[in-house]
RNA sequence: GCUCCUGUGGUGUAGUCCGGCUAAGCAUACUGCCCUCUCAAGGCAGUGAUCCCGGGUUCAAAUCCCGGCGGGAGCACCA
């Protein structure tokens, strides 16, 4: 055997075998003779010098005469998706995806919400929509609803949908329990002194506070206390090292109005209080957030162990963003402020609906997510692979047009035709249209450039022409009406019934930090009758340009090459 | 500054937990060819990684151990 994986290995790399992978792949195949590999190898090395001495035709030949069943290739076998989950159960894990609703989704949203929604698939479990939505300073009702059609549009399906603020009983009773327990007391010191505490690692007096006392404040946050006056700690570890744990707010005094519950509530959990409460009653058994959350599964844990709670797995992945192209609120809202985009909804933007105008496609950003992988590492995807995805998803199912930029006026003088039928797709059938021509076209300035008088080239779909006279009113003459492979083939727009739009094309919004002025190039085109035709939202590929989505009757934004 | 996380081709990842059956797989990008009435899609091929560095353990290290270095994040009454 050791023979025949020496011949095989030897045939591999040019008639030269090793130590080393013959070891490795003896052990491999016939792993009991691990523990008496010290025996085996000398037995490998002679082998080795054996094989290496023979040419590679006779090791081939006996090779194919003797070991012949090596030479079947067995298939390695690849993990698809995302890896395993630590103690998930068939049937039983729930995930949960809890956004803030205080701004429009984002390809960040796309990320986690994808994420959560394969592993609840993937173990036939379910996913829970849960609003986290304990700030009423930020949240407001329009941006539940921007989620859900940011979920519903990226066909992330949940099993629940729930809002974090409607427990606000329960919360309100885990926090009595830390205080009567004394894990939890309130403390009226002032920001800036609980700050720099915290930093220093000095208890302040409230951390001495007694029950009573501390249940007197407790009430009186209900009331007496303006916002800022008193918040509730938890009895952490001042001298922690993990500063999160030095005694963090567990629920403080906000008397913005709340969305859904308006004035209803005053005292409001933080997220790290919040969202332990939630996921254990949720029942959720794998929870999973963005890397800079890292520092806080301590506190997580240490909370529902203190409130004697069920502790769902926490893990945490790496923050999804495309370079140049920030997700962050405190970026992108002075922009849509200051007009420098459009809305949020601007297809430079990677908000869900800024992509969705763009023209990339659902099932492209989650073939993009799970190509991602489940990793912590900090990375800049590039936005091409996305591109990529979403190229092979819409190519079959655009519609292919002629576009002219920089039109410059060609006439054909011998032209006879009035009309033809074009096809609307190469490979797949999308039907036929019909173009009224009369001999007088639009062709692209770029292409228009390029030619000479004499030249021969194909104006593709109708015919070849010969080039009789340049400048801006070119003229021509057919020469054939068959195809020729060699000569260029340019598009063109008859100029009977020519339709003028806009073309929006994107640009990375930031380079290094600095606003990109020229993100947005705006550039005037003309295009086909059939244009008006199509649907808005419809993909088309404008042959020789690239991927657009038609946007309105008289702009289309530029997708991709 | 302190603490935590992270480090595989240009880029994103698989493999790392449980060292060997992979002289590192896939995707993307790039290049070339084929196909094609598009510079698209599709097919084929190619370029490209001393698996951050240095030690150690071992017959064997991307994988385990120790020590460096680089990058990121957190240090809020925001999530």
């Amino acid at each position: 055997m050791i023979r025949g994986i020496a011949l095989l290995n030897a045939s591999e790399h040019d008639g030269k075998t090793r130590n080393d992978s013959i070891i490795s792949k003896v052990i491999g195949t016939k792993p009991e003779l691990r523990s008496r590999i010290k025996d085996v190898i000398p037995l490998i090395s002679q082998t080795v010098i054996d094989v290496n001495k023979l040419s590679v035709e006779i090791q081939r030949k006996e090779l194919e005469s003797k070991y012949a069943e090596l030479l079947i290739v067995k298939p390695k076998q690849e993990r698809i998706g995302l890896p395993p989950l630590e103690g998930a159960e068939q049937g039983k894990v729930i995930t949960r995806f809890p956004p803030e609703p205080n701004g429009y989704p984002h390809i960040g949203h796309a990320k986690a919400s994808i994420i959560d929604e394969e592993y609840a698939k993937m173990y036939g479990g379910k996913l829970i929509l849960r609003f986290d939505d304990t700030n009423p300073e930020k949240e407001r009702l329009e941006y539940y609803a921007a989620i859900k059609v940011g979920l519903d549009w990226l066909g992330v399906k949940y099993d629940l949908i729930k809002n974090t603020s409607d427990d606000m009983e329960v919360i309100y009773k885990k926090a009595k329990e830390l205080i009567d327990a004394g894990h939890a007391y309130v403390c009226t010191c002032d920001k800036e002194t609980i700050s720099k505490n915290r930093r220093e690692m000095i208890q302040c007096k409230c951390r001495a506070g007694n029950l009573e006392q501390n249940n007197i404040r407790w009430n009186k946050m209900f009331d007496k206390f303006k916002p800022g006056e008193a918040i509730v700690r938890f009895r952490g570890d001042m001298s922690s090292e993990n500063t999160v744990m030095r005694d963090p707010t567990l629920l403080r005094i906000i008397d913005e109005s709340h969305p859904i519950h308006k004035n209803k509530y005053r005292v409001w959990p933080n997220y790290d209080f919040a969202v332990s409460i939630e996921d254990s009653i949720d029942g959720i058994t794998h929870a999973f957030r963005t890397k800079e959350y890292e520092l806080r599964t301590e506190l997580y844990y240490t909370l529902l162990d203190k409130m004697g709670m069920r502790k769902p797995k926490m893990l945490e992945f790496s923050r999804l963003e495309f370079e140049g192209m920030p997700v962050s609120k405190r970026v992108l809202k002075p922009l849509v402020e200051e007009g420098k985009v459009s809305g949020f909804d601007d297809p430079r933007l990677p908000t869900l609906e800024g992509l969705r105008r763009r023209g990339i496609v659902p099932e492209a950003i989650r073939k993009f997510v799970m190509s991602l992988g489940f990793t912590k590492s900090d990375t800049m995807p590039p936005f091409e692979t996305l591109e990529s995805f979403n190229r092979k998803i819409i190519d079959p199912e655009s519609i292919r047009l002629f576009i002219v930029f920089d039109p410059v006026k060609l006439t054909v003088t011998n032209n006879n035709l009035t009309e033809i039928e074009v096809s609307n797709h190469p490979q797949n059938n999308m039907g036929k249209r019909q173009i009224k021509i009369d001999g007088n076209f639009y062709i692209s300035g770029s292409d228009a450039k390029t030619l000479k008088i004499g030249d021969e080239i194909r104006l593709l779909e109708l015919y070849n022409i010969r080039i009789t006279k340049t400048g801006p009113e070119m003229e021509g003459e057919i020469t054939d009406t068959n195809y020729k492979p060699d000569i260029p083939k340019i598009q063109w727009v008859s100029r009977k019934n020519p339709v003028n739009i806009e073309v929006l094309i994107s640009d990375v919004l930031f380079i290094n930090d600095q606003f990109n002025e020229n993100s947005l190039e705006v550039k005037q085109a003309i295009t086909e009758q059939h244009y008006l035709e199509l649907n808005v939202g419809a993909e088309i590929q404008f042959v020789r340009f690239g991927y657009c989505r038609k946007d309105s009757a008289n702009q289309a934004i530029y997708t991709h090459k």
